[in-house]
DNA sequence: CGTCCGGTCAAACGTATGTTTAAAACAGAC
DNA sequence: GTCTGTTTTAAACATACGTTTGACCGGACG
């Protein structure tokens, strides 16, 4: 109460109900009854909505990109002016996120949620928001991709880097409700890193896949 | 004119407008506008918003999973008893999806754009309505995956197909945008066919993909 | 011709939203 | 204790939303 924890309690129900609603989603008035703090109080903290969505997004994006360039730092000194691997590189990634101190035990699945609402739902301001003020360790990241996978073609690297996006931003994005259908076919409970576990090697092995299959089998017949 | 063009011009309107900025973000004032018929026509001829979001759905849907039908019959009847590899598994989904008579030539992606929202946004009503309406060849395909990937584990093939939609609603749902900036960096032009060209073998290497790396590399080294 | 009736229309309804206001409460310095 | 700047508060604001209403139109039919 020093200060003025109301920021923070706005903050932390904020995060928690845009990342189960989404953003147009969730009203203001939802965020200040559940932080119990009085409506106006985001408007003045804050100035608008919008600023509030960055700030929630700036709150676990700074520290991550600051951990994510020692990642890179650390991965490219042990490298030793070699280029790291695919592997190496998408780890570092991974990793990153799942080391990020969390404020509580939803805290990274909430995380990965929000990232990928932000690719998915298109919030305009917030792109431009997230582009202007990440886009050193995520162009850091493209060079590091580049320099792991010459023997793609820019295309095709262009597209299958598309694909990755893709398939993290979405996995991400509905990460909570995937877990609790999984729990309730088959019974089985699994973490934010178990999936990050298993997504890794799938898009590894997409990136590195063959361009043999390039063209569509024929209609007859074709080879697994 | 004859009948009521109104209906068509509401779906079009609405399609186009749901894809581009998603469904609560779309408002029912914006959609009679650009269709050019009266506010009250949406209710007058579906009821309410949500009964409009089915509509659009079960437009491009319910011929859709018809044609996906016929294709899978097909490939059974071709395959003679032995299960269809999960090549041609997923080729009849993509020629499915890329022969479906289209209004217009965003008509694909629109449609994958679609597909993707009504997985991301989280509406209820929309998730149940799909559910309940077109369970069958959606079975029918996680069947045939199955069948195709005999070597995976329940869990492990569960979350390699989650992978799979994200990688392929998130690319063909921004398609434009990306075949627009591919065009920029690279002068190069791409068909929504020559991405699903390169999308399949990457798909198929991913759910393929050795589970040999499932755990993460020793903190100091790893291999390609 | 008159009467239906499906369709269209402008207008209004009630509600919810983000934002602003102006007064009150508070904390620290003098 | 009084003053000063910051924070909180209840109330109002303007706007946008989905939906409903009741008048109106124009062929079809007897």
């Amino acid at each position: 109460m020093a200060q003025s924890d109301t920021v923070d309690r706005i903050l932390d129900a904020a995060e928690e109900l845009f990342a189960e609603r989404g953003f147009s989603e969730t009203s203001l008035r939802m965020i200040t009854s559940k932080a119990k703090v009085n409506l106006a109080a985001v408007n003045y903290h804050f100035g608008s909505k919008n600023a509030l969505i960055h700030a929630v997004f700036a709150r676990f994006l700074t520290p991550f990109s600051a951990t994510l360039e020692d990642a890179f730092d650390d991965l490219e000194a042990r490298c030793a002016g070699e280029p790291p691997t695919l592997n190496q590189t998408l780890w570092a990634l991974t990793e990153s996120a799942v080391r990020m101190p969390q404020r509580n035990e939803k805290g990274i699945s909430i995380f990965m949620r929000l990232l990928g609402l932000a690719y998915t739902q298109s919030q305009g301001h917030l792109r431009k928001f997230l582009e202007q003020e990440y886009s050193q360790p995520f162009s850091r990241f493209m060079r590091l991709l580049k320099e792991a996978t010459p023997q793609l073609s820019a295309v095709d690297r262009y597209w299958r880097i598309q694909f990755m996006l893709g398939a993290t931003a979405f996995t991400m994005s509905s990460s909570d409700a995937l877990r609790d259908i999984l729990q309730n076919k088959l019974g089985v409970e699994t973490t934010v890193q178990e999936i990050a576990a298993r997504l890794v090697p799938f898009l590894a092995a997409g990136m590195q896949a063959d361009d043999a299959m390039l063209v569509p089998p024929a209609h007859k017949t074709s080879v697994a």
